[in-house]
DNA sequence: AGAAACCCTGTAGCAGCTACAGGGTCAATA
DNA sequence: TATTGACCCTGTAGCTGCTACAGGGTTTCT
């Protein structure tokens, strides 16, 4: 006999929002789970393996997408995992990017700030004009 | 006479798209323009040049709450601009945070990914291991 | 027995758009 | 003149990944 236990539990267990799991079910992430007789959703060690994992991913901001792509990967364990390789290449490439991109807003912020270090009027104010003069 | 063109035009000029114009006349970012006897939103050169500034400020990656401060400190040409600075303030503070975040993201992705480098079996793949194991 | 704590479904909200559907208007061409 | 095509209108639904209800049923504790 397998232990099983309700989502509550497994809300607890994952440190999961009970709210994100039913999300996760409707999203097809996680099967179904039998249903005990007054409807509960009756859950066992596989959902909380298989949650488990779908919340790390997502602690390395993968999206629902990506998850799911791993998940049939790694449904199929003599199948190649060179798709999980190159998912998490891309994957680290769009971080890269990103990174990138932030960089350069950040970049381009701190020339807009330095245009108004005092406390002046706003139509005095160098930020505002830099803004609408657009050099970005 | 002010030279007037419809939302099209206002489009093209600002390189911004139909659908997002009216939308920001929604959110209340854009004032309601004056209509044509075919209700046609008619817009002048300060809509252009607001929409301009608005262009501008998402490019900066702010939302549109911070966008509609800084339009507010600039209908106020006499206020101080010390708000302005603070706004940019912030909003810089966010970017840094959130590059931090991806970055320590990206290398525990490139951790990750040093657990697989050949071809193997899912089974065998380090990675799916990595995941489930879960040192993130 | 009654109340608190849990569970259910279904829907709406967040940001910042984008993409329709289902209509009206206008300019130019055949 | 009729019709095509390009434009405009409103209103609504979709995207992502949840979160937060409302409005009910169940279980558990006292």
């Amino acid at each position: 006999m397998e232990k099983t236990f309700k989502i509550g539990e497994l809300a607890l267990q994952t440190g999961c929002a009970v709210e994100t799991i039913r999300y996760y079910e409707r999203e097809g992430l996680l099967p179904p789970p039998a249903r005990s007789s007054a409807n509960y959703r009756l859950y066992d060690e596989a959902h909380a393996e298989r949650l488990m994992f779908i919340r790390r991913c997502r602690s390395l901001d993968m999206g629902l997408a990506e998850i799911q792509q791993l998940l049939a990967l790694r449904a199929t364990p003599d199948g190649s995992c060179g798709g999980v390789n190159a998912l998490l290449d891309r994957h680290i490439e769009g971080l890269a990017q990103r990174i990138a991109e932030l960089e350069s807003l950040r970049r381009q912020l701190l020339d807009l700030r330095s245009l108004c270090h005092e406390t002046l009027t706003a139509k005095e104010c160098g930020i505002l004009h830099g803004i609408t003069a657009g050099s970005a």
